[in-house]
RNA sequence: GGGCGCGUAGCUCAGUUGGUUAGAGCGCUACGUUGACAUCGUAGAGGUCACAAGUUCGACUCUUGUCGCGCCCA
């Protein structure tokens, strides 16, 4: 044991566990252990994106408390920590904090930037998450842009594209204009505005009554293939097989049937164009209407457009000539405007109606998306919905009903996954394209062995630099992270793997633990890879985190300015507390960042502090060697019933916080565990022992039993909760269990959990227990009530009950320590005295009478 | 439009398979302690458990509907 320190410094303690852990090696994963105790997580690798959020605070805390728990609890755990600091994001960062824009820059000027900004992110995020105790295998930390990640990054797509699961296509691809990339349906955001339906009417060819359809993109007129209406219109008869003349243009184009259009909405006829939205990619397909692009890959009008061609007939060449100069090179929303004048000009802009839009936009740059058709490689994921939620299905979701965010996504999706991307830093698209006579265009991947390639520099086997072209897009960042399992095995199956053994014994995965946001990229991609290569499940079990709210319950967010400095939080609570308060929230739950909860946490620290201070107290005064409650009360070494009934009790207590740990109900063993640490423990206990604490040379008896006691408690305690609160818990540990200067094991260690079955018996004197806190409680309230210490001596207490009960039997055992701590010269069981101050204990049981001892005068 | 979650004390949240007078912490009031306690304890005030109907001997809990908040999907 060594000396009690004066006072807790939680900023030393912080510096003195890290430095431990790290000596000890204690969370390093042990390949020579039995893997059936392997306990393998999944992490996310945080986007160096340049922001740290309480988010991250909150969901890898979480995370960590199960990690802790599961390896104290025996399990072999690997909890692999890397960065994900390629892709958009990063790019953004870069472009903030070097003031350049990508898109203009030659790219390895621009790669050199990123690679020089983004070490000082990654240490910003190695920085916090140490803070925060995160208990992760630092020696297996990794990149997503590292050789070894785009290996194995490249191996997934080459594993894809041999089984034919991931194509290069020219079609419709969801584009963002800002950016100027291809993007995939998970970065899609909906927004919401008002904007303005337009009736346009549009004549028929060889005369009638025009034909009258409601758009919300006017400016995509010229890109018009055909009239859609319903075959229950009621012009259906009429118009369908005739021809419509796009007004401006001139441009005749078929009227045909479709039941996908909705006959409530508008007109009940619109106009297909390429494209404005999905339903138009269905119907071009379905009606085989000719393609006409109107507008570029940077979102403004072609400057010219062919028609008047024969492949683009008009009857107003002059006229679609003019309309198109009109409209050249401006963006889409000024592109609207001015052909809205111009319509109404020509009087065939009938009537504008406001309408509730809902527009789709890149989540990242916030532009409206464009659809426009460009070469992009696809993973297929269409065709295996269904197997894809099976998959979901396999895995045991925590909180169960987050798998319906994701059975509703995979459910709604409607495009294959665009991994391609028009950017410059990221993992390189391992293939390279023909341009040998004969075989022009054919796609060339590289052989395994070779990678990771880089197809701008390198070359495949037995081509030169004239024969082929390298792809320059890049893949996007979730196609590296989907593999972020396979990143950590370092292999994708049996022919493509670095290191095969290990990939087969850790992988599938026991937990993902991630936040709800990410289900629709993150989960979804994961369990989309571990599918196509290996037709299994990425994790047996996926854990949602909920938000971090501002303390008013919204949303936090930059432009409310309500956002809250990780790295202050800390400073203000320390790291414990700030755990204390992210172990108090359940898995899925969003939880409001509660100043109340971080001040409890920091008041457990100050009071488990002083608990342990005073068992230090007595336990330094003689040497014992305690066992365990078990081992110890069947010795005979802790004797006394009061000792017993604590012991049992703390049994009961470690049993239940197991028991929901085990179900991932960590908020539910932090309850139970502060439960009996400030009820049980030191508000009645503490009180109980302090008798028997206090002694000259040898203990007695019941000295040695409550010494044991306490040793015991102590500790046990402390391992309850150690996952929640690592710092304080581990330093009072070594204060116990070291000697002077000598380095302890950590308390974190694999296996430290406290075992079931070498607690005492949980009912052993329960009935005792219980009825002596219930009349001690009494006894408070009299003294209460009389507005006394709780010191004030007491010359007679007296105990009554109900006939039924035996008070002899249960407080005679323990008469002397009630006298003790009630401070009472006599204990009496039976009839209340007439004139005593009574009270009944919390339960109701007992009646308590106290005479108090007559006041001595102190003066 | 479909789905999920939430709605319990002024605040942040518990409430196990339906079972007496619904709990904790913070905050508030009073008192007492301050030789483990930059504290702690005891007592008190404070709740139509969102609302309505139903099932039941009995509903915070189960069913249906309504309202409000948040989110997911379309």
């Amino acid at each position: 044991m060594k000396p009690f320190p004066d006072r807790y410094k939680p900023q030393e303690a912080e510096n003195q566990c890290n430095a431990r852990w790290l000596k000890d090696e204690a969370f390093k994963w042990d390949p020579s252990l039995p893997a059936d105790t392997d306990y393998v997580i999944d992490t996310p690798p945080p986007t160096v994106s340049g922001t740290l959020h309480v988010g991250h605070v909150y969901s890898y805390t979480q995370a960590d408390i199960m990690a802790r728990y599961f390896r104290m609890a025996g399990r072999n755990v690997l909890y692999p920590i890397g960065w994900d600091d390629n892709g958009l994001p990063t790019e953004r960062l870069v472009e903030k904090k070097k003031k350049v824009r990508g898109g203009t820059m030659a790219r390895e000027e621009f790669v050199a930037l990123c690679r020089e900004v983004i070490p000082e992110y990654e240490q910003q995020f190695r920085d916090l998450f140490t803070r925060l105790a995160l208990s992760v295998d630092w020696s297996r930390e990794y990149q997503t842009i590292s050789d070894e990640s785009r290996t194995v990054s490249q191996m997934s797509f080459l594993d894809l594209y041999r089984k034919g699961l991931l194509e290069r296509r020219l079609e419709p691809t969801l584009w963002d204009p800002a950016d100027r990339t291809a993007i995939a349906q998970a970065e899609v955001e909906e927004t919401e505005r008002e904007g303005k339906l337009n009736y346009v009417a549009f004549e028929i060819e060889g005369g009638g009554e025009p034909a009258v359809i409601a758009t919300t993109r006017p400016e995509l007129i010229a890109a018009c293939g055909a009239l859609i209406i319903h075959p229950e219109h009621k012009r259906a008869k009429e118009l369908i097989g005739k021809r419509a003349i796009t007004p401006l243009y001139g441009v005749l184009v078929p009227i045909v049937a479709d039941d996908t259009v909705d006959p409530e909405k508008g007109t009940g006829m619109v106009m297909c164009c390429t494209f404005g939205d999905v339903t138009d990619i269905q119907w071009y397909r379905t009606h085989k209407l000719p393609l006409r692009i109107v507008i570029g890959p940077d979102g403004k009008m072609i400057e010219h457009l062919d028609i008047g061609s024969d492949d683009w007939p008009s009857v107003d060449a002059e006229g679609a000539r003019a309309t198109v100069a009109a409209l050249a090179g401006q963006k889409a929303e000024a592109a609207k405007a001015a052909i809205i004048e111009m319509l109404s000009e020509k009087g065939v802009l009938l009537k504008q109606e406001v309408t509730h839009q809902v527009i789709p936009v890149a989540e990242r740059s916030r532009a409206p998306l464009e659809i426009i058709v460009t070469p992009q490689w696809f993973i297929r994921t269409l065709d295996f919905k269904d197997e894809i939620l099976a998959k979901g299905r396999e895995i045991a979701w925590k909180p169960e009903y987050m798998r319906q965010r994701f059975e509703s996504w995979v459910e709604g999706l409607k495009w294959d996954w665009a991994i391609s991307r028009q950017r410059h830093f990221g993992v390189a698209l391992p293939v390279w394209y023909s341009r040998r006579p004969g075989e022009e265009g054919k796609v060339i991947v590289p052989d395994p062995a070779d990678l990771p390639v880089d197809p701008t520099v390198d070359l495949p086997r037995g081509y030169t630099r004239d024969e082929i072209e390298g792809e320059r897009d890049v893949m996007d960042t979730w196609a590296t992270s989907s593999v972020s399992p396979q990143l950590v095995t370092r292999s994708i199956n049996e022919e493509l793997a670095l290191d095969i053994d290990v990939h087969k014994r850790l992988f599938p995965m026991s937990v993902r633990p991630q936040a709800h946001e990410i289900i629709r990229t993150w989960a979804f991609y994961t369990i989309v890879k571990a599918l196509h290569h290996q037709n299994t499940v990425p994790w047996n079990t996926i854990a949602i985190s909920g938000w971090c709210l501002a303390s008013d319950g919204s949303k936090m967010s930059k432009s409310k300015g309500n956002v809250i400095d990780p790295v202050k939080l800390l400073d203000d609570y320390g790291a414990d507390a700030v755990r204390y308060w992210t172990g108090t929230s359940r898995l899925g739950h969003d939880t409001a960042l509660a100043p109340n909860v971080l001040n409890q946490g920091k008041r457990l620290v100050t009071k488990l502090w002083n608990a342990v201070k005073l068992a230090h107290m007595a336990l330094e005064q003689a040497g014992i060697e305690p066992v365990s409650p078990k081992a110890d009360i069947e010795a005979g070494l802790i004797t006394h019933p009061m000792d017993k009934w604590l012991l049992g009790e703390l049994s009961e207590t470690v049993e239940k916080a197991t028991k929901a740990f085990e179900s991932y109900e960590y908020a539910q063993a932090l309850r139970v565990t502060d439960d009996f640490f400030w009820r049980t423990y030191c508000d009645n206990y503490l009180e109980i022992v302090k008798s028997r604490t206090r002694f000259e040379g040898k203990p007695d008896a019941g000295q040695l039993s409550a010494l044991h006691t306490l040793w015991h408690a102590s500790v046990i305690q402390l391992k309850l909760f150690a996952p929640f609160i690592p710092y304080v818990t581990d330093t009072l540990h070594d204060v116990l269990t070291g000697k002077d200067d000598a380095d302890t094991r950590t308390l974190h260690a694999r296996g430290h959990w406290p075992k079931l079955d070498e607690q005492a018996d949980k009912d052993g004197f329960r009935a005792e227990g219980d009825a002596f806190v219930s009349i001690l409680a009494g006894v408070r309230k009299v003294k209460s009530e009389l507005q006394v210490s709780m010191k004030a001596p007491i010359q007679v207490l007296t105990v009554a009950a109900d006939a039924d009960q035996d008070i002899a039997d249960l407080i005679g055992p323990v008469e002397e320590d009630l006298k003790a701590v009630a401070n009472a010269l006599e204990v009496r069981m039976g009839l209340v005295p007439s004139g005593a101050r009574t009270s009944r204990s919390p339960d109701d049981r007992f009646e308590i009478a106290l005479e108090m001892a007559p006041v001595e005068d102190g003066a």
